[in-house]
RNA sequence: GCCGACUUGGCGCAAUUGGUAGCGCACCGCUCUUGUAAAGCGGGGGUUGUGGGUUCGAGUCCCAUAGUCGGCUCCA
């Protein structure tokens, strides 16, 4: 046996020829190699000279092969229950994989109980998954059952194989055979480029089948819907477990349950899909929001507009929203016509719209007036609620509605003052989204996709804009992920990704730069040499809209908003009736400086009440019976349960009094 | 919009194969109440989302519709 020379996760190691992988690594956590940067089966032969790095199972690239082994083990299973079930695709998502399958009846929940038996069975028999390469014409045959598997091959090495990329790379065509460890027997296979696991014996018990749902073969939706079952992988029983856990973490936290919880707002089915109301506690949140929102603009040097919420359809003809977005919009109301008895027409109506964006009304106020470089920057702010026709299926709590309200500005500039403004409003948003409670950012440029007709424009006033943008967001030093193709259709936009308390990231807020409206309407401003100059516009909103920043904020928090925001900030808790009037004059003291406090006066016992206002997450409680009044002093209790006892009263209200004023949170 | 599931008092849930709609919390009343996450007793409240149908009989089966949820597509 000759002897070759391969280096082993850095180190230099000789080696018999025709080593493999469960040559080098014996560690039963390594699933996979990465052999000269290409990830390999442990089976993949090594050549003298090769370079070969260990795949462990809980790195991102161990956890994808699992998972994708995984999503075999379920399509072999489907298949075995159901031979007459065509294979899609089947990749690794975060958290765990998907395959979608052409069968006639949609998975129910007992089905998935089922495949899970029998994956179980297939793990538990310890199948091999062995590479075979093969080429487009023994794969057409072997596969001739296969419709869409035919059609990836066709797609082979062409940009449009998308999600499909899992099941056909750049490389050689190959299948991934399923075999059985006694018999030697191929029991399944699947067109794919791999790397898989060993064996499915190393998924383990740390599988469970989630859901089933349709998807639109290759993500379109033309195409025919597939039967979809999503399933989560994870190296360990305990590891599924925990991820399990954070599921239901999050689902507590879900703005629609505490919405109901804290009596904070409802979607009554009376009024209609996606419209929210707000309730008294969910409305002093939002008010407090609004509140500081408005005085924040008016230190910035925001001038604020009102417009109306319906508008003739001229308007939006000219912004171009009714070419591109009509199907977005509310149908319109169609006023003023007259009709003779005969059926004719005798005075024309007109269509009115809700409006579903606010700039074309600000854009009209730009032009109330001859403009001159003198008033520019101009910068017009409103609470702007837009009505949007959104998607039965798309409708979502807060956080996709059909009414909302903006925090919506337009910023009138000239050309040369792009970028200080666009630098001077990113800094603005970032500073305001901190006072908020949110504090690890992300920026992402979303430009203009070439050969999308959607975006309209001259190309190189959007590369010129494109890079100004890109210029100021790099300067930030914030992070910056580019979005290729997310552009509005009228130009680039930076928007601000936040991360929440449990690490999900939200798009925030929104800069747009915008050269085609002021185009469309014809602006203009007088320049300081006389002529006439067309000004810029930016588009910002910081909130997205309050609606949802409402709800990604009750998810932040958990409903356990700062004093600040919390719709109670203080709740007096007597011990028993007689401590009521030494209780109730603190409270009425701190309600004359504005704190939103009250007192528990109810029939309920004393640890009752300390129950319901933990419940209802108050910040803070002020307790009090024999021993505090003696000391003219409270105890101060906390939604956590802690409890700081003995606590003068002076002190405690001016506690109560910095939380708030320094929205800090307790 | 597409696929699937779901909808029972304010909220969370029950109701064997179709056979008298129940429970907890909340609410109301009374009694009690000085120390840290649920006092006791009593009471009211639902034509089971809505509209049709099958049946001697429907919360339960069928159709339609509204809404919700999970995905897909979409998100100016």
């Amino acid at each position: 046996m000759s002897v070759i020379t391969i280096q082993v996760d850095g180190a230099k190691q000789e080696v018999e020829s025709g080593a493999d992988g469960f040559a080098v690594y014996k560690s039963k956590t390594v699933v996979a190699q990465r052999v000269n940067g290409a990830l390999r089966d442990l089976a993949w032969p090594l050549q003298d000279g090769d370079s070969t790095e260990a795949v462990e199972i809980s790195s991102p690239d161990g956890l994808n092969i699992l998972r994708h082994s995984a999503a075999h083990v379920l399509a072999q299973a489907v298949q075995n229950i159901n031979p007459e079930a065509k294979l899609g695709i089947g990749p690794p998502i975060t958290d765990g994989f998907y395959y979608d399958f052409d069968v006639v009846d949609p998975f129910t929940p007992e089905d998935l109980k089922r495949l899970e038996k029998e994956m179980e069975r297939i793990i538990r028999a310890g199948q091999r998954f062995v590479r075979r390469v093969t080429n487009d014409g023994d794969a057409r045959t072997e596969l001739a059952k296969e419709p869409y598997k035919l059609e990836l091959i066709g797609l082979k090495g062409t940009d449009a194989v998308g999600d499909g990329a899992a099941e056909v790379g750049a490389g050689d065509l190959t299948i991934y055979d399923n075999n059985d460890p006694q018999s030697g027997e191929t029991v399944w296979r699947d067109l794919c480029r791999g790397p898989h696991l060993p064996n499915t014996r190393m998924i383990g018990n740390g599988f469970s089948l989630m859901r089933s749902a349709a998807a639109y073969w290759r993500g379109n939706e033309k195409n025919k819907q597939l039967q979809r079952v999503y399933g989560t992988a994870w190296p360990t029983k305990d590891e599924l477990r925990a991820y399990l856990e954070r599921l239901e973490e999050a689902a507590k936290r879900d703005h629609r349950r505490l919405g109901a919880e804290l009596d904070l707002f409802s979607f009554p089915e009376e009024v209609g899909s996606g419209l929210a109301v707000f309730h008294p506690k969910g409305g002093i949140i939002r008010k407090t929001m609004e509140d500081y929102s408005r005085q924040r603009h008016e230190e910035s040097g925001y001038e604020f507009v009102y417009s109306p919420h319906v508008t003739k359809s001229n308007l939006f003809e000219t912004s171009g929203h009714l070419d591109w977005y009509s199907e977005g919009m509310f149908p319109p109301l169609q006023l003023d016509e007259e009709v003779d008895e005969n059926g004719h027409v005798r005075k024309k109506g007109q269509d009115y719209y809700l409006k579903p964006m606010n700039c074309p009304f600000h854009i009209l106020i730009f032009k109330s007036q001859g403009r001159s470089y003198r008033d520019l920057p101009l910068r017009m702010f409103e609470f702007g609620t837009v009505y949007r026709y959104e998607k039965s299926g798309v409708v979502h709590g807060l956080t996709r509605a059909r009414g909302f309200t903006q925090d919506d500005a337009h910023l009138f500039v000239t050309q040369e003052d792009i970028e200080v403004e666009l630098r001077v409003v990113l800094e603005f948003v970032l500073g305001l989204l901190r006072d908020y409670g949110l504090s690890d950012f992300y920026l992402e440029l979303s430009t203009k996709e070439e050969g999308n007709p959607k975006f309209v424009g001259d190309d190189a006033i959007w590369q010129s804009a494109t890079a100004t943008l890109e210029k100021v967001a790099t300067e930030s030093g914030l992070t910056l992920v580019p979005d290729p193709g997310g552009a509005a259709f009228y130009g680039p936009k930076i928007s601000v990704q936040a991360r929440d308390a449990i690490g999900r990231t939200w798009q925030m807020s929104t800069i747009q730069l915008d050269f085609n409206l002021p185009e469309r309407f014809d602006l203009e401003y007088t320049a300081s040499d006389g002529t006439r100059k067309r000004p810029v516009m930016i588009h910002r909103a910081l909130f997205g809209s309050i609606e949802r920043f409402f709800g990604v904020l009750t998810e932040h928090y958990a409903g356990i908003f700062p004093p600040w925001l919390a719709p109670v900030q203080v709740v007096g808790i007597p011990v028993a009736e007689e401590f009521n009037e030494y209780l109730g004059e603190i409270v009425a003291g701190l309600k004359k400086q504005g704190v939103r406090a009250s007192l528990d006066v109810s029939d309920d016992r004393f640890p009752k009440k300390i129950r319901n206002h933990t419940k209802d997450k108050v910040p803070f409680m002020l307790i009090a019976g024999g021993e505090d009044r003696d000391a003219i002093a409270v105890s101060f209790r906390f939604r956590d349960g802690t409890q700081e006892n003995a606590v003068p009263v002076a002190d405690a209200v001016e506690r109560i009094l910095a939380a708030i004023r320094d929205k800090t949170q307790v």
